[in-house]
DNA sequence: CCTAAATATGAGTGATTACTCGTATGATAT
DNA sequence: ATATCATACGAGTAATCACTCATATTTAGG
């Protein structure tokens, strides 16, 4: 149980069949975390599972967390990549058309490894997690931000910051548990309707 | 490393200088949870920082689990009451009124103890602490699917079900961030108003 | 070929830690 | 008083697991 500091891989592969076990590892990992849980992915179980000696591993991820912050890394950027992409595909599209597709594109980020992310997010341990979530979360809020700010006079809520932080909190949350825990949501319309319902009538309230 | 499987208290303490130990144990876990975290609560520097052997400790608690258990238990049962005798009383007053009530008190019951409320959502591994949590939540999603079956000729939402997931993911989430990321928000009446604002324009939406 | 670098191996090590058990002391009731 | 039960103690045990290192094999370049 001894623990280094450095997060970043030991070596970088070169050669075909490194890079081959590389991406063993990281499989293996993931089928051990959605499969078994965190508890059983100690990483003499990883490699055996990869079928590459504990000795190999070690050559590229100088400990335990490095691999773990490899394999959340990797899943966090699918998922910021088809969120951001879809936004700044709706720079210029008024609330009521951009908040429909950012709830479909939230949940279809979370719908990509449901298993994968539910273990991420609630069975590791936070140290090993959270720079490369919080990191994601924060790209998220600036976009949203520079979104609102872009469409300021048509919504209504003053407090930028606190809008922001409103907002995303909402779709991340709700798309989040929505998919963990009732999946039935996903497939079906009405739930990316009342979300967005929720989300438009609040930003695009009528005055009293 | 050895796991037991019972999460009850092995004996229930008696005397007074007993329970005075239990106590002495719940109160130096919490203490070592918020002040050095989850990685740092072993059993055993816990029994030393309550100033009792560990072999007391396993006279009242089988195992780890069971402490971490009677821990969770009794913080979520402090909020989940705070949340629930606010709610009985709000069971006839309408959406604009009991809503930011709601919300008041879902703040107040994360205000109660953040650090300790942190630690045990993020950082405990979820075998442990599961059941308590998501029995605290079926409770708070069962109240307010009876108040909102009360109120639900004034609503505009149709599906009962969603509904209820909806508003209370979305409370829940976002008070709890809030406490959490934000705590500034928490001394700022204009949040629970927005948060508040959030929830009424969704229940009751006026018809296109 | 030959050499050097890259890659692979896995038995072994050291540290941690949940938990036991034999023993000792304090309380209570008769 | 004494027997009995409750409580306290803490050195010791056994299991786990992250990680090392000495050695072996494969690949690439000249």
């Amino acid at each position: 149980m001894l623990r280094k500091s450095s997060t970043k891989p030991r070596k970088l592969p070169q050669q075909d069949r490194s890079r081959v076990t590389v991406q063993a590892i990281l499989e293996a990992t993931t089928h051990i975390l959605t499969e078994e849980g965190y508890e059983k992915a100690n990483t003499n179980r990883i490699a055996e599972r990869a079928g590459v000696s504990i000795g190999s591993l070690y050559q590229y991820f100088p400990n335990k967390e490095s691999l773990l912050t490899a394999l959340i890394e990797q899943h966090v950027n699918e998922m910021l990549e088809l969120v951001e992409s879809k936004l700044n595909h709706l720079f210029e599209a008024p609330v009521e058309v951009a908040v429909p597709e950012l709830v479909r594109a939230v949940i279809a980020a979370h719908a990509i490894n449901p298993r994968l992310h539910k273990v991420l997010h609630e069975e590791i341990p936070r140290s090993e997690r959270s720079q490369e979530i919080q990191k994601a979360n924060e790209r998220i809020v600036e976009l949203l931000q520079a979104y609102l700010a872009r469409w300021q006079d048509s919504i209504q809520p003053q407090n930028l910051a606190m809008t922001v932080f409103i907002l995303s909190c909402t779709v991340e949350s709700l798309c989040h548990s929505a998919v963990i825990e009732h999946p039935q949501f996903v497939t079906d319309n009405r739930f990316e309707d009342e979300v967005s319902k929720l989300l438009i009538g609040y930003l695009v309230q009528r005055p009293d």
